[in-house]
DNA sequence: CTGAAAGCGCTTACAG
DNA sequence: CTGAAAGCGCTTACAG
């Protein structure tokens, strides 16, 4: 911006007939004589001061901005997380930098050397990291001076790799959970709506499900997985391939709720009913899912959760010695959208 | 944060023995010779370089960093403009500061403030404003210091009094084709789910449906008019109502589109189809709605445009004397929630 | 093209 | 408690 007319400490101690440190500490709340101390405010206020917050960082106060980076704002997933985090980031009086990457890899590591350069105290990163040596490297060398230089960064739902604070939703034991409720129901012959197989989060809940129907003796077969993008768009569109190759399938597991919405949408469009003709599952339990017809069963996730316990952790010092990790637990919640078989 | 180790323009000079001064022209892509260049480049890189950004927006360098200001990240409207908003701003280079403000008055001043403090290049306010008086003056006093020194502001769906360059949906007229399209299908007692009154998109498409529909001949009874938050359980809450009242209506227009997602659940729960016992519409078009069952007759906003307009707007130079409309028609859509009632 | 130096607006030891 | 002064890390006229 073209600074033209700003106020600056110096007119408010001027007016206020005091040197610029008492002006600083009055209005930081300081020990001033009261007295002192009322001239400042009332020449402040009377000016409409506002103090530049670059000055005060560079001349050593904290900052009150954190950053917080996630794949997409605009999904309801990402939107509960960031929801949790604001929630505590007004709560401790801090603004936030919200960044949204549009799952380009390249985009995540400019933003963290942007934040890195607004010298956030904290950076958040929010949502499934990439399965990519090239990639792992690159953010670890924006991460590693970051850390060095007394930053501070905690990640929801992340890849091995990044030795960080993390909250985990514990996407493997949620996805088995799931594959036992659905086999409970009486399914045996299953499809899967998966994401990119790059992202840690699809490995975690494919695994999970797919070891899980093993252990039961039943196999997930290769041809019934069928990849897609982790959007609505994407549940629709792996949908369609499914019923393009002949689903066999008694039940589809959607790894994520906002694909499962999509394909809702992709049986209406070929004239099949959920759970009559397929069942359907979810995985995160975002709002909306309640409200689809019929309510979709799920693993559900505390996603504003994940987000107040990721900012808490990264406004709280790391006293151990190594990094903390907090797993949150999913829990299966059954609705009409799976329907129970006959023996 | 407790800067430890940071690295400083200062390293990068001395290890690539030149000045600062040329040091920092290198960084900044302004005519050196290609050898020092190089010899910076590597320095920076080698020293994992970062700068400042504190230190640059002080000496003058303009500050990449934007602020938006909405009422929850959590509400798919918002959700949606700010994604509109993000894209913008990512394809300049700019990082977005997204605060939430949860509707609280009070919070969404002290966000300007912050903003200023952070002397953020623009602002975007998203969301309807309140009409209160007293809440204007306080923001007029925080907006008014920040566009003389520099500050651009654009408002996203905002009230009069504030004169502000603006996008502005359509409220009135959308309301008013809205109740013309169900007029058009022969509905003539009609109820509304309401949001609060303070808010000018409440007055806007209230007035503009309850003019037109006079316009045409037919009251709409005060009694019929419930007023809930702008949320889904809003939406619950006030159908509930309306039921309770002995709901009198053939076709019940929902505000907003969220609020209509929870008047489904309401008549769902008291054993009514949609539209079979009556017909719901909404507003804004957000994208669930067409995967609701029924797909929601609404009036479609361009939700990203919005977002991407604003960010334009304030982006480039008011170059005339007087601030900029840009007014967005909404559009009606007749889906399945609507019936058409027989002559 | 390059460098020495001033200055951006604060905070905070350091004296008094 | 209060004030003069140094310093935070850059950028940018101003000389050369």
């Amino acid at each position: 911006m073209q600074p033209r007319t700003h106020v600056t400490l110096e007119d408010v101690a001027r007016a206020a007939d005091v040197s610029l440190a008492t002006a600083s500490r009055a209005l930081n709340g300081m020990r001033v004589t009261p007295q002192l101390r009322d001239r400042v405010l009332a020449a402040a206020a009377q000016l409409a001061y506002t103090p530049n917050a670059h000055a005060r960082a560079l001349a050593g106060a904290s900052h009150r901005t954190v950053g917080v980076i996630c794949h997409d704002v605009t999904d309801p997933y990402f939107a509960a997380v960031a929801g949790g985090v604001m929630r505590v980031a007004g709560a401790n009086d801090l603004l936030v930098m919200l960044a949204s990457t549009f799952r380009d890899p390249e985009r995540e590591i400019a933003y963290v050397s942007m934040l890195r350069a607004e010298r956030a105290p904290a950076i958040l990163l929010i949502g499934s990291g990439f399965e990519d040596a090239r990639w792992e490297r690159a953010m670890e060398a924006e991460l590693k001076p970051y850390l060095d230089g007394g930053g501070r960064v905690a990640v929801v739902s992340r890849h091995r790799s990044l030795k960080l604070d993390s909250v985990l939703p514990e996407n493997r034991a949620g996805a088995a959970a799931m594959a036992r409720a659905l086999l409970e129901l009486g399914h045996r012959r299953f499809a899967v709506l998966s994401g990119p197989r790059a992202l840690t989060t699809v490995t975690d809940r494919l695994g999970g499900f797919r070891d899980e129907l093993a252990a039961a003796g039943v196999t997930l077969d290769p041809a019934a997985v069928v990849e897609g993008p982790f959007t609505r768009d994407g549940g629709y569109q792996a949908m369609t391939e499914l019923l393009a190759r002949g689903l066999d399938a008694t039940c589809v597991f959607a790894l994520t709720d906002v694909m499962a919405i999509g394909a809702y949408a992709a049986l209406r469009d070929h004239g099949l009913s959920v759970p009559g003709d397929v069942s359907v599952a979810g995985f995160d339990d975002i709002p909306i899912v309640r409200d689809l017809t019929p309510p979709l069963t799920t693993v559900a996730l505390p996603l504003q959760q994940l987000g107040e316990k990721a900012m808490e952790m990264a406004l709280t010092e790391n006293t151990g010695r190594r990094r903390r990790i907090l797993r949150m637990a999913g829990e299966v919640v059954v609705r009409a959208s799976t329907a129970k078989l006959g023996a």
